[in-house]
DNA sequence: CGGATCGTTGATCCTGCTCAAAGCCAGTGG
DNA sequence: CCACTGGCTTTGAGCAGGATCAACGATCCG
């Protein structure tokens, strides 16, 4: 769970009781092969998995066959946080390679919520997260063309990779075929594969192997009109901040008081 | 508050007790004329807005000043349940027609999160919704053509709109202009004219004066390929139906008990 | 070595964009 | 009652970004 832990002390520190907590719970590993289902469409959710190594997407398919990724999991992203609340999966969750997830039982999230409040905050801001993702991915698809949407993706995941460690110097590992780039940005492989060809010549980026290489970030995000703020890595608020800390003060975790 | 009950009764039925709660934190009322800000991108948000009358949308402007629309408020519709958890709104969100909304503290949010757990899960229950309409608006842009685009849209909308009793036999009022529905769909408002043509031609419309009419929702909806099962307007799970049944008999709203 | 899978290239086509102008109101003021 | 205005809708002609389809190269792997 190193990079869950990771990512939500983006919002906030958390303290080592939490941090012993998500390390417990997510105990049981279950590796799974590319290209598989994690959960599909028209299922009942079953448990919560966290996404430990490896690549998956959000898709759905269409009658005709083809795909639609809406967005991709990386590292320390949860796939079904929510969705006990919910009868039927409305879309699928696939590898895209090999994978490790964890699984974490629905009552251990229920518990959670009642006895770490930090953590219980911290999941609901990596839910704001997502969403903020979505919005951007809509954004890009209505009103970017190919060169804009692919540099945009590849900043995206560069900087979600980055916040959960599995980036170094402007170089991050990424398997992804040029099909799975297309059903992402709404594009064919050969459209994609010329446009990655204006980008390397360019001299922004190569992508060989599966190993991306930004060599020129700040020109990179001009033209995807990339700016990080929706991933909101800066932080809590103030507030939520300062009461986090009071409660440290006071000794372990408690429950916010209702007024 | 009406709409949002209506709404969120589709999740699961609120007692007595939870509908006058609901009742009395949303009165403060505030009124909006058309194209103005309830909430601009950059912003600190503030309180938490429930839309109960007219249209708003979610959105973002690039650059050069083309807008995208992320996603349409109507009635019910909460703006920012979670944002406290935010320094910063990623974007914008925007009156479309003259609008009515009802700003809610956020210690009540904070209160009823500990005090009121039924409708805790049915605002809950809503984010999700909100996420998945979301989704569906990735898969329309990247996969659908103009005119499946704006099926999908229209059909939506009076899904939506009939969730909270806004909609009558096939009719909606719908005071939208054909640029803004270019601005969701990412069309131009020209080719929005030419596609809104052909779906009167085929009889499958009639969008004249704000109000949309519906002639053959079959055939409109087989044309979107719209499913309307991710409005999740099903209810909830039967184990949490029970348990919140059984919370009842006890007597008043109760915690939930970590395990 | 043979077969898959993925990447690259070329030729051609079509959906939807662009820009511009004209029609159609509803409201306003004279 | 009419002229004027400003927003919205409608129509037209031409254009282009990206799709389609097909074939050819790489590369990997058994």
């Amino acid at each position: 769970m190193k990079h869950l832990i990771r990512k939500l002390s983006h919002f906030a520190p958390l303290s080592h009781e939490d941090e012993a907590k998500l390390q417990e719970i997510g105990s049981s590993i279950e590796e799974l092969p590319p290209d598989k289902d994690v959960v599909a469409e028209g299922e009942r959710p079953r448990s919560v998995f966290v996404l430990t190594s490896g690549l998956a997407c959000r898709y759905k398919l269409m009658e005709d066959g083809r795909r639609q990724i809406m967005s991709f999991l990386v590292p320390g992203d949860i796939c079904d946080l929510h969705v006990f609340l919910l009868t039927e999966m409305d879309h699928s969750i696939g590898t895209l390679t090999p994978t490790r997830v964890s699984a974490i039982e629905t009552a251990e999230i229920i518990n959670m919520f009642f006895h770490h409040p930090r953590i219980t905050a911290a999941l609901w801001w990596s839910m704001l997260q997502e969403e903020a993702i979505l919005r951007e991915r809509i954004v890009a698809l209505g009103r970017r063309n190919a060169e804009g949407r692919l540099a945009y993706l590849l900043c995206e995941l560069l900087w979600r990779l980055e916040a959960v460690g599995e980036a170094g110097d402007d170089v991050v590992e990424l398997p992804l075929t040029q099909e799975e780039l297309g059903d992402a940005l709404s594009l064919t492989p050969s459209y994609v594969n010329r446009v990655l060809q204006k980008l390397r010549r360019k001299d922004f980026i190569t992508l060989r192997g599966g190993l991306l290489r930004i060599h020129d970030l700040e020109r990179l995000s001009a033209l995807a009109g990339f700016d990080r703020s929706y991933l909101h890595l800066g932080g809590a608020p103030s507030e939520i901040r300062k009461h986090f800390e009071a409660m440290e003060k006071k000794g372990g975790p408690q429950h916010y008081r209702g007024s």
